[in-house]
DNA sequence: AGCATAATAATACAACTGTACTAAAAAAGG
DNA sequence: CCTTTTTTAGTACAGTTGTATTATTATGCT
């Protein structure tokens, strides 16, 4: 029998792959002979692994996905007071570093590619407003919140928030750096908070 | 001499085709011969209007933009108390109906083809971090505000939650209605003004 | 009417896309 | 060494893209 290749491995290279051109040229760039290219790979190498472009963009985008949830259980699983943990999990959603960036790039750009794609039957399957939420239930079993505030407008407020400062940061990364960025969410959490 | 035709207008309809195009299949979707179907012309008559793809593209964008300044005149121009004028210039940068909702998805599809064709070369244009901060100064000087803040961090806070709720709203237009996301933002800038 | 010219239509071209197919290369087992 | 099967490379095809070119239509002025 032949070489034997971690399939999973390379799948993951190919996967970085896509980011990166993602990254340089968008979601119009993730054409398959561009990611091959950026890969080392052949068509029909690419295509062992890969057998459709979509299937491709679905695993790229699945690993963005595992990668940000192994982060944040990183962050839950060490045990900080309430308020800080909250901080801290909601600080990974958003892009601070070169490698969080790419990956908010990607998802950004495969939640649009999905969007079109689906019209009217798409809906957003990333768990984000959710853990926003938990993140609030969280705040408030603890006792920590300033006042009893609707917890629903608080997660759309806040969940809006992130999203816009990821937003603004991705559009001008140098007028609007990572500590800028953290700064403005971990003062708004605080003022979510009891002084 | 022959047929006399007003060349403004004719480019607006074009323009206006490009945007349905958009809003149907995003930016992707936005190739002169889609246009042209859009706006029942051949690419010969499409191209007497606009030579180039660019060229159309920048016209329809330059076309919302003016549309949503066009809006936000109107509201300035009567006068309403500080709080209530402000509440309703921003509520102008949400996609509440139809229509803003359309110009939100070409401005944003825009945005995007513009930040991945120019790179690091690319600033945001259009002024609305600018009209979000001369809001916050506005009420600032009329006394409305809480207490001292940070402007300059209020005003990316504020411009954030905009956005935010502009992309969420997008992206779960039916989750998500209009009015609940007006209801969202004018409770913000209420809670950021004296009771 | 007839001419000048704006407006439209039709076609062509080179580049790129996703996918498919075929054949060559490479490596582990016997 | 030699077979077997994974892995790779190369090419082909049909479709779409932006742009260019050419020809045709239609209209208003003299």
């Amino acid at each position: 029998m032949p070489k034997k290749i971690d399939h999973e491995a390379r799948k993951q290279d190919i996967a970085k792959a896509t980011w990166q051109v993602i990254l340089d040229g968008g979601i119009e760039a993730a054409s398959v002979r561009n990611i091959a290219n950026e890969a080392n790979l052949s068509l029909g190498a690419l295509r062992h692994y890969f057998s459709t472009q979509e299937e491709l963009l679905d695993y790229a985008m699945e690993l963005v996905k595992s990668r940000c949830e192994a982060r944040i259980m990183q962050v839950v699983q060490q045990n900080y007071p309430p308020k800080q943990l909250v901080t801290k999990v909601l600080l990974e959603l958003l892009p601070i570093d070169r490698e969080s960036m790419a990956e908010m790039q990607v998802w950004f750009a495969f939640t649009l590619h999905l969007k079109y794609k689906h019209g009217k039957a798409f809906r957003q399957t990333d768990g984000i407003r959710e853990a926003v939420q938990r993140a609030l239930v969280f705040l408030s079993d603890s006792g920590q919140l300033k006042k009893e505030k609707d917890l629903a407008k608080e997660t759309e407020k806040l969940y809006a928030l992130i999203d816009g400062l990821a937003i603004h940061r991705f559009l001008n990364p140098e007028l609007f750096s990572g500590e800028y960025t953290a700064e403005i969410l971990t003062e708004y959490i605080d003022d979510l908070c009891k002084k």
